[in-house]
DNA sequence: TTCTGTGCAAATGATTTGCAGCCAG
DNA sequence: CTGGCTGCAAATCATTTGCACAGAA
């Protein structure tokens, strides 16, 4: 997760949704438009409670519905991927450039990192291949104690 | 996924949960007994609501809310695990001895495997290790076409 | 007898949907 | 203009919980 993104990405981004959306005959209105920027502008894995929260503080007159209807797009246009850390909700995370990665996610204070291991993944591509199934894709979430929870040596 | 299972095996499960049970000062009722025997019974990974109409075959009378219950129940004891495909509820598979696998899911059948591979094992310790995790747990499913379900050579 | 367990119905919480008016193309 | 869009409220759906009665220990 890189603290900053470049304005040519951030134009990229919006570019790639407004086609989407052009190319499925829907409509880039205002309400897309906030919400859109509100998800490339958050940090993180953003439930879509927070997204609405942050949506608010620009037009409060925005409602829930939108946004989980925003999100489906987001997601469809390759923007965003839902993930979900098994808290009974749902999270989306950015798809900067369709990168694939991992979660290394801290079970005391919640924190999650974004990991990625080629080894890892040809093994997967190998252990699939082992029973007969063609490999399409993946989702692995390592669970533990991040430097800052994790007990002191002693 | 093994077909049977053994008499002995069996009823060293009836012991644990029973063990659980009076460890906690709970009950075994004739209900948890009619859920944890189908859920015992059942293969592969059993919903809440799948358990529940097995268990209503036996006895129509049964709650709903006394299945969830007695799932939260045998997850605790040990005996099954809580398992999430992303179709909007959970899932419950059995832990025979505690065996550790993780998932083989086809995407258009949706037969699932139970997989297990010892070097993807030792990747994820080391993955975590580098971003100075101590590794508690870990969840994976590679999604993929079955055999079955995979067009043909052409 | 004494609490824990149970079934039922109502409550919850995330997400979806029907609808009447709104607005981008 | 017109068909997609929006906010609202009501509807869903899985799961949880309150409660009065039932039944293990």
């Amino acid at each position: 997760m890189r603290a900053f993104h470049s304005k040519a990405a951030l134009r990229r981004e919006r570019e790639l949704f407004a086609q989407h959306l052009s190319q499925k005959g829907l409509r880039l209105t205002r309400q897309r438009r906030l919400i859109l920027e509100a998800f490339l502008g958050g940090r993180g894995h953003l439930s879509s409670e927070e997204l609405y929260q942050r949506v608010r503080r620009k037009d409060p007159s925005i409602g829930r519905a939108t946004v989980y209807r925003t999100l489906k797009l987001l997601t469809s246009s390759g923007l965003a991927r839902e993930v979900d850390f098994g808290e009974g909700l749902s999270r989306y995370e950015h798809l900067w450039g369709h990168a694939h990665h991992d979660h290394l996610i801290c079970t005391s204070c919640g924190r999650t990192l974004e990991v990625m291991d080629t080894e890892i993944e040809r093994l997967q591509e190998r252990l699939a291949q082992r029973h007969g199934f063609s490999l399409t894709g993946h989702k692995m979430d390592l669970y533990g104690l991040c430097p800052r929870c994790r007990p002191k040596r002693q």
